[in-house]
DNA sequence: GCTTCGTTTTCATCACTGTTGAAATTTGCC
DNA sequence: GGCAAATTTCAACAGTGATGAAAACGAAGC
């Protein structure tokens, strides 16, 4: 007759620490993140979190598992590609939420078994597009990355309007014609349309991919497939 | 007491700094790097590292602007498919020869002027892939960024086989009746594929992209880059 | 009731971190 | 040579994560 869950004698679940950090690490950042603050936010010393979760890696470790749980799966009953895309916004809308916390993620590609529950999704959405079984794990892996790719540079910066310093180093070089004359192209560009640039390339390479080898013809689950 | 030697002057070239710097994060891991060991690998005080880059950070940035420095440019002369394939592959050298220090570019996307050429080379492909100039930047960041994802995965552990913790995992849960069957080819999968076929999904991508559009001529494969 | 046992929390301490102001030293220029 | 600016070192500071010992606590057993 174990206790029902391992929680503290102060009733400290570790859900509460993990979320309290997580709140931290969005008002200090990433790197300005520390167990004294967390505990000091959480009302607790530091040694209990270094005890509870191991050592702050062990912690940061906690944050990323919670972050995928925050991983809303997509309904079932949509078409694959709708299916791939809720899942990639999904990750997109865990970044703008936690966007100090979300490069975790990418430390940390595996944290446990929520994450299976998504890979599944993610395999299951492959699948349906018509992949052969050997090339789903490929496919699965290489989008993966690149939706959080995607993610972390939207939040880190990437798509950043261009600053008049960058502005005047650009018009300064002589060998940058190209990127000189989209250069008010990039000022316009917003998140929004870089993700789905993302999306629609992804879906595409994968329903080529999947024409290619054009072995399985079952019928998707839902009732048509228009397209192609 | 007062060692004569080293002291004042002016021979420390940055560039030497960082070199030292990233060899140091290279040994002792991104996490465990300190400006005390470097200044002690490089044989000088620690306040000479902080006054020459501002702070630890301006290091760090310092250290993502080299591994930008080392990402080699394809020639010019290849098909833009070829050309892009070389730039996603000289990223991923560069990380798999830094493995510690690559995830700096991820934190930093923007490091400075030679980001630049490299963004262009980028553009060119882009735009000999037939791809409207109004495309270009969106597809640009989009497959930028999933290379950088991708390249992050590889060396972050996201393709490791699965532990005999997680597999028993696997094979415990009920609703992961896909990935259970996917396993063995998981266990079998290999970095290289696992890029080749990123690769080749945004390659696709991009031409079905292109193909849709379809307003310039295709062109014969060796074709003069610079045109305007 | 009390005791015992194992788990959790706290405390004190350690070596180490990045930053900063002042002093020491060197360099470039007159 | 002399002087001012740039660079390096030194010393000190507040803050970090980790760790062993001690204290507080919960749940059984009697």
């Amino acid at each position: 007759m174990k206790t029902k869950h391992t929680r503290g004698q102060r009733g400290l679940l570790e859900a509460d620490l993990v979320h309290a950090s997580l709140m931290e690490v969005e008002r200090a950042g990433l790197e300005g993140f520390g167990l004294r603050c967390a505990a000091r936010a959480i009302g607790c010393d530091v040694a209990t979190l270094s005890y509870r979760f191991g050592s702050k890696e062990g912690l940061e470790r906690a944050i990323a598992h919670r972050l995928h749980e925050e991983v809303a799966a997509p309904k079932s009953q949509l078409r694959w590609q709708a299916r791939l895309t809720g899942l990639a916004n999904a990750y997109r809308q865990v970044a703008k939420r936690y966007p100090n916390a979300f490069p975790l993620l990418l430390r940390f590609w595996t944290t446990g078994p929520r994450d299976m529950q998504i890979s599944e999704e993610w395999h299951q959405a492959l699948y349906d597009a018509g992949l052969r079984e050997a090339d789903i794990p490929p496919v699965a892996c290489a989008t993966y990355a690149a939706v959080l790719g995607v993610c972390s540079g939207e939040i880190g910066g990437l798509l950043d309007k261009p600053s008049v310093a960058t502005l005047r180093e650009i018009e300064g070089q002589s060998d940058l014609p190209l990127t000189k004359k989209l250069l008010p192209i990039f000022a316009d560009l917003s998140d929004d349309e870089v993700f789905d640039t993302m999306i629609g390339i992804l879906i595409s390479g994968i329903e080529t991919r999947a024409a290619k080898q054009g072995l399985r013809k079952k019928k998707p689950r839902t009732r048509k497939s228009k397209d192609s």
